[in-house]
RNA sequence: GGAGAGAUGGCCGAGUCGGCUUAAGGCGCUCGCCUGCUAAGCGAGUGUACUCUGUAAAGGGGUACCGAGGGUUCGAAUCCCUCUCUCUCCGCCA
């Protein structure tokens, strides 16, 4: 959500940023629906003033034994209009929030302007792709072939895009996300938090999937709950509604959690495989900080993202968004493509985002500087660490050998009693 | 699932036959005084949001907020309804 009071003296700039978007969106309704407020607003609080004024008389009236049926009689008309005019000023107030809550968040000066992800500019690239003297598959035939992946019974049990693990490829998922809380915990500063796997909609109104993105969700009949499609979600809204003290900034979380996606609207994308399932794990960083200090946190949560890549050995390139890729609580994103062989392109396996105060004004997340009495919106972001599943799809495919089997990159190797090779 | 109790400011905790409660009192915190230092003692202050006004900053006025939402009333922390959460006991259960 921005700032009322911004959108109210930038209002060209924020009619500019939305097109920077692809977004076509007329502002005057807004700033209509505010005027009218504020101007109820002043008649609705200066006839409660009154009403304050006369509650008190009355009191005292009655106290002293005198008839204060005038201004009782007086009063009952005063108390008619305010009654009137605040539900003339809640059903615009719910207008003017539902209005607000559709408007992305504004990118940072140093995004690109583009269309779409072709417009994307790749910043910089990590590694080589592995040297591979026979045809690489992609990783669905390896992990059948080994027996690890199993998409037939996980259909049969579920549904499409959902799979079974069997035996070191259940292990090898697990392995992973150790390694990574690991790495995140001991290397980079991180608390490991485990939060619900289920969230209601206020705290989906926080992070910004809600209103908008529904459709993305899966929820639960007849219960505002909905499973969580990041740990993002959660995560971020544990300091939901607090006032934060200076000294505790930066705060830093990583989390793991399955993910759950509708993925409506991408029937026939990649169908097959691990790369777009219902269903998926994820491993997130998130970090609350103080505003002045969020563009260096972003480029710092990247880092700790790309080093997880770095020790598995996995070649990948980093993009920024440009501002028609952008997503919509987000004011910069980098992503992080993996190469995948076995497919012969670049895999978005990581994304990481500064919100500045966008989710924090939501979710009404604070601080308060030292000395200071007045409290400020923290800055909120969040990074993948990485999606799991898809780490797991660079490792079949980055690291199969031509007799079929997979090796176990070195990092992984203590997570899995040292097993060097995934052999039938 | 059954029965009961409860939710008040940073914390503890009063306040239900509606109106001197502008939310008592205590703790904590901040500032000041006092004292070789510390502690104790004394004094003052101590929430959030919106809005109007004003400004270099400040300041001042007003409204709302006693779990959430609705209702009754001239007036609600207080009465009524719905919901959420917490606690105790019973049952079931990993």
């Amino acid at each position: 959500m921005l700032d009322l009071k911004f959108v109210r003296e930038n209002v060209d700039r924020v009619g500019q940023m939305l097109k920077d978007r692809q977004m076509a969106m007329d502002l005057k309704p807004l700033l209509d629906l505010d005027e009218e407020r504020r101007r109820i607003l002043g008649q609705v609080e200066e006839l409660k003033h009154r009403r304050n004024l006369a509650s008190d008389e009355i009191s005292r009236l009655k106290k002293e034994k005198q008839d204060a049926s005038a201004r009782i009689d007086e009063m009952r008309e005063v108390s008619q209009e305010i009654k009137g005019l605040d539900q003339e000023l809640s059903t615009i107030e719910q207008q003017f929030r539902d209005f607000l809550l559709l408007i992305p968040n504004t990118p940072h000066a140093s995004v690109p302007i583009g269309k779409d992800e072709k417009d994307n500019p790749v910043v910089k690239t990590w590694g080589n792709p592995p040297a591979l003297n026979f045809e690489p598959r992609p990783h669905w035939e390896i992990g059948e072939s080994l027996g690890i992946l199993d998409f037939e019974r996980a259909a049969r049990m579920t549904g499409a895009r959902f799979a079974l693990y069997w035996g070191m490829g259940a292990a090898l998922e697990r392995a992973l996300i150790t390694f990574m809380l690991d790495m995140h915990t001991q290397h980079h500063g991180y608390t490991e938090v485990l939060p619900p796997f289920m969230v209601n909609s206020t705290s989906l109104l926080g992070t910004g999937q809600l209103p908008k993105f529904k459709e993305e969700l899966f929820k639960l009949e007849g219960r505002d709950f909905f499973l969580v499609p990041t740990a993002e979600v959660p995560v971020t809204n544990i300091h939901a509604g607090e006032i934060l003290e200076e000294e505790e900034l930066p705060k830093l979380y990583t989390a793991f959690t399955p993910c759950f996606r509708s993925e409506a609207g991408s029937y026939g994308k990649d169908t097959r495989g691990l790369i777009r399932q219902h269903q998926f794990n994820k491993v997130e960083m998130v970090k609350f900080v103080q505003p002045e200090t969020s563009y260096d946190a972003l480029e710092s949560l990247l880092l700790n993202a790309e080093a997880i890549l770095q020790a598995l050995n996995l070649h990948y390139r980093v993009v920024t968004l440009c501002t028609g890729d952008l997503g919509f609580s987000a004011s910069k994103t980098y992503d992080i493509e993996v190469w995948l062989p076995g497919q012969n392109t670049y895999r978005e396996i990581s994304s990481c985002s500064n919100f500045e105060d966008f989710q924090s004004r939501r979710a009404n997340i604070r601080f308060r500087r030292k000395g200071q009495s007045k409290t400020e919106l923290v800055h909120t972001l969040n990074g993948s660490g990485l999606a799991v599943g898809r780490t797991l799809v660079a490792v079949l495919e980055n690291y199969q050998q031509d007799d079929g089997s997979v090796l176990v990159p070195p990092a992984l190797r203590p997570y899995m009693r040292n097993l060097e090779k995934i052999q039938k």
